[in-house]
DNA sequence: AATTTAGTTCGATATCTATCGAACTAAATC
DNA sequence: GATTTAGTTCGATAGATATCGAACTAAATT
């Protein structure tokens, strides 16, 4: 989920963090300039630079009396390059693709296995019936009788559900009277 | 202080928009669709869309019974370019570029506007004396005399104020021991 | 060595906000 | 027209965090 891409932008959605690294794009500056600067005591500037420190953004050099803290060029360069299109699709990596299906079956489902009712819309009944066909062991025959028979675990309209499942291609019949096997999506 | 910018960090600064921004930037979905990947109830999810749309990244429109929501690519193309030098700087242009110089002479002053002591740190002496030679009027003339009588009012150590101000060129003087007179910074 | 000074760490607090459920709206289906 | 369904708005709540003060550390000046 790109904790990296989330820590970056947590670190930037705060005001203050947003004006101290304003202020160092122009030139470096101490802690305790950059709180007077602000209005803000040393405490919170120190919590808001180790924030900014943490994603490598800013870094302190010592100088005498001063911790003087600068922007690190390079990370600013990384930073452009981290919304990229493709940087974007991988936060979305973790999630998991078949949830809307699982939800969708859940909906329509009750305790026992069956359907309350065949999903009107598109979207849904193709989830439901992806579910349904994997009733059916891949690579054997079914008569249609024994279809008949294990649709009826789902819903009493067998008819319907056979029909949905060849049109969506989920399964397929040999010539006219033929037996049904699952096809592979 | 580009609120823009701002607004745009705190809108991504959250791990569920940052995923329905990856999920988008694969396809378009609907809202009930985000909410089932995402394991949201649909107000929350609503919330989410309503922040993302109010920064322009995402848009809606109606299909069916459906809301799709979709990338805006015009604000992904913009977005890249907020992160230039330039609007970082900016951002940091409404803080009071003074308020540095305001804060030390503070800690230095007595209510009653002397000084308890000259800052031995060269930048905050500097501060210190910068606001000391406010005092002079630019244009005129004082006698050694005169500009003792005015610094005594400040800090008695009158010879190394006087020295200071000569020596950062806040104020010259006449040849070997003639008058003195503010310089323009 | 003692003291001053910038900076950090830690706890407490107040503010912000992500999340949810309930009530409501709008649109499509029956 | 009644009903279902996706979506929004609103209020409440729990969790996150910005801010501060106090205690402490490190370094430099005296």
């Amino acid at each position: 989920m790109n904790e990296e891409l989330l820590s970056f932008f947590k670190a930037l959605a705060d005001a203050n963090r947003l004006k101290i690294v304003g202020l160092l794009a122009g030139h470096p500056y101490s802690g305790e300039e950059l709180a007077a600067l602000l209005g803000l005591k040393p405490s919170t500037v120190s919590h808001h630079l180790a924030r900014l420190a943490g994603i490598g953004l800013v870094s302190a050099r010592p100088e005498g009396y001063y911790n003087v803290w600068q922007l690190e060029p390079a990370a600013l360069e990384r930073t452009r390059l981290l919304f990229s299109q493709d940087d974007l699709q991988q936060v979305a990596a973790g999630v998991d693709a078949d949830a809307y299906d699982h939800k969708v079956i859940a909906d329509f489902s009750r305790p026992d296995g069956t359907l309350k009712e065949i999903p009107a819309q598109r979207k849904k009944r193709e989830a439901v019936l992806r579910h349904v066909a994997q009733a059916f062991v891949p690579g054997e025959r079914y008569s249609e009788k024994q279809v008949n028979t294990m649709l009826a675990r789902f819903h009493p309209d067998t008819a319907s559900l056979r029909r949905e499942l060849v049109g969506m291609h989920l399964m397929a019949r040999e010539g006219g009277g033929g037996d049904y096997w699952r096809l592979d999506p």
